[in-house]
DNA sequence: AGCCGGGCTTGATAAAAATCAAGAGGATCG
DNA sequence: CGATCCTCTTGATTTTTATCAAGCCCGGCT
């Protein structure tokens, strides 16, 4: 593990108020590794023998059924990924693989609960970060339970547009037939749904994103505090 | 609060080993409160003043969303809803109501998560409860994503007559349109998932199914446990 | 340069799901 | 008892989404 990456994780929500030897303990414990793209890093149905820790790159949660393949999520540095897995000591729900070229921490499940019981201030950071968890998670179902494929765009395109500083160009952050999985529709709906937004003032060009009439795509997708506002996690 | 209600409360996953004091403290705070069927009793986007527990009937977990509405869960006795909510101190992302005469448990937010900070057994079990809570979710989203509308009907009957007794005689627990809305497709199209299952030998009496040949149910829908099987919380 | 091959789009068609409409059967209530 | 409401089913139709097929464009490679 590279000196300066230690920060980063460290000031992660999830490790910020464990005591240091508690923190440094498990960060004995940890493995950093690199993994070059589109490497197979868990399979759904395995064990939970890691917590994961994108510390660079990019990785992809996903999930097959019967010959479908769904993306559930894309994390980001510096995030962790299946923890509720590890805190119950069950089995993967998803399956994970790098996008990129990755480094990331990989924390053995059993540090991971002694630690819990160990430092509280690291449980009551477990709490918190499951909590948010499972409310992204309720909310990315809301949206696809009410609304259209085409709204979901919609409503992602403004949210990214806020992240990216609402200047009303985004830059989509993954490629179109990820965007098409993650958003639950194929590829060619998703190509569709970009056509339909035309009307609302949204041009495409490759993966840069041109929102002209902001406006007219919130009366369009109604944006709610409920479905996409991203839980704050501090 | 009845004498007789509480140990069935002490009994819950949630407060079972906490300790005795400070289970007592929580419960002086609270409220037992029966309530008529169809009454409104947290609408989402309020903020979340009390974690609720559903001692005797039932509640429905529901959102709405510009004209649509869809039911997320469906709590029977004894269990708890919107926990996540309660510990991030946050808004509900889930109205509910009653469905049947019910009688619910109400604690205050800030005594549940005071009795978190002191109580160390208490915060390990709202830990176990949330990672529940997110699993379970996911494969709800997972069914939704990766199962057409017939599926996930055949999947859930295959779940309900395992909880039944696996006798290949289910009795529908929620009115068919409820059903219909927890498995994210209209009543009609339910009425037609009924039909379509036929040919795999399922039979309908008004709210009493007959699975006269379960593998062949099994063939068509492919249960499992990263998606059907119910989290074991204990 | 020429030749793939992948990512994306577009069109045609099929499948899945929603909507609209009607009616049967049951429960409730005056 | 009849009137009415509600649930559920079925049929017809529309809308939405997926699938199949073809072609474009661009980048990488020989």
């Amino acid at each position: 593990m590279r000196p300066n990456d230690l920060p980063e994780v460290r000031a992660l929500p999830l490790f910020r108020s464990m005591e240091p030897e508690n923190f440094s303990e498990l960060m004995n414990a940890a493995y950093l590794q690199r993994f070059p793209r589109q490497v197979d890093l868990i399979f759904e149905g395995e064990p939970a023998d890691f917590l994961y820790i994108v510390v660079e790159g990019c990785v992809e949660l996903f999930s097959r059924h019967a010959a479908r393949e769904t993306t559930l999520a894309m994390v980001r540095p510096v995030r962790s990924f299946i923890l509720a897995a590890v805190i119950r000591d069950a089995v993967y729900l998803m399956s994970a693989r790098t996008t990129e070229v990755s480094r990331l921490l990989m924390i053995p499940s059993e540090n991971i609960r002694a630690a819990f019981e160990k430092d509280a201030a690291f449980a009551r950071a477990i709490v918190t970060e499951l909590a948010v968890g499972f409310r992204t998670m309720v909310k990315e179902y809301k949206a696809l339970k009410l609304r259209s494929g085409t709204e979901r765009l919609a409503a992602r395109l403004l949210i990214q547009n806020d992240a990216q500083g609402a200047t009303g160009r985004v830059v989509l952050p993954y490629d179109k037939k990820t965007m098409a999985s993650l958003l639950g529709m194929t590829p060619e709906n998703l190509s569709r749904s970009f056509a339909a937004l035309k009307k609302y003032g949204v041009g495409v060009d490759g993966n840069t994103i041109d929102i002209t009439d902001i406006e007219a795509v919130k009366r369009f997708c109604r944006p709610s505090v409920l479905i996409d506002a991203d839980e704050d996690i501090f």
